[in-house]
DNA sequence: TATATATAGTTTACATATATACAGTTTAGG
DNA sequence: CCTAAACTGTATATATGTAAACTATATATA
């Protein structure tokens, strides 16, 4: 269905490059939404989940990620890095240790409890994901990633 | 720029799915605060511009959209319209009306000045989406509406 | 070495998002 | 007609995002 469908709106777009950067940013929101419904189930948000998933499989060999890590791992800014620690670490799920060498830097590494979470929500994750994209071939996303990197290329500078 | 390059991830992703669910994602993240840079010199928020295009350009026969309304074509809660409208009445940008049959509703309207000023920044938000979106040919452009379009109808029911 | 600059994280004020529970209004069905 | 159900908007608690100003620490350079 076509976004002005989906919206209810009324009148067309006038422009194809709105209309497509609708499309983009709707249909990342609807996917944040789906993501956030299987999260809630186990106490977490996408957010968190993607703290854990970077923890998983991207820490470093101080063993985790410092925040400023995070943050540019998930396109945000510090400031945001410091209440979504505090909250994941008063839910025992990462925890703050200190850098071997650099005082400045936090070095976030998920708890057990958390690396448990995290291995039993992942399997449920990827299994939606499989899912939700299997409407477009695997040619169609690989398209569809090549059209997003030029988009992105656009906005970099 | 491929994500993994951007985001400074250490790792592949393991499946295209997900590679490709995260472009759509990341993306969108990036137009968005394109699009709160741009807006931020008017005083405005990319969410508070959507309400005032709505306004202008979906307003039903009431010469306007009640919250719900403006709540199916963002896609946001009911209760999210509460605070924004608030905060853009105070801001003298729209007003809340009532309906002329139904006292349920509020009807929001676009001020003079608000009307005023969406037609001030307009051009500019258009000028840019061109620019941004120029990095895909228009024929990629639709190609891109229509995969996402397949990915939004497997994440609907 | 001493100072300037850069970097990491925190705090604050604010905007936006959700879920949930509630009140008021309208509509549907017995 | 009357009650139950549905719908609109609001209030609250919570999570996430920004910018800007701040402290602490590390680095570069004069």
């Amino acid at each position: 269905m076509s976004l002005k469908e989906e919206l209810k709106l009324k009148k067309d777009f006038e422009i194809v490059g709105h209309e497509a950067l609708l499309n983009i940013y709707y249909t990342a929101n609807l996917l944040k939404k789906r993501a956030d419904v299987l999260f809630r189930t186990s106490g977490l948000t996408d957010v968190q989940y993607n703290v854990m998933a970077l923890l998983t499989y991207q820490a470093d060999k101080e063993g985790g990620l410092s925040q400023a890590q995070l943050s540019d791992m998930m396109l945000v800014n510090r400031a945001n890095i410091t209440s979504l620690i505090d909250r994941m670490e008063k839910s025992g799920l990462v925890i703050r240790t200190a850098h071997s060498e650099d005082r400045r830097f936090n070095i976030i590494k998920l708890t057990s409890k958390g690396a448990k979470l995290f291995a039993k929500v992942e399997p449920d994750y990827i299994e939606q994901v499989r899912k939700v994209m299997s409407g477009a071939t695997e040619s169609e996303q690989k398209k569809l990633m090549a059209i997003l990197e030029k988009v992105r290329a656009n906005l970099r500078e």
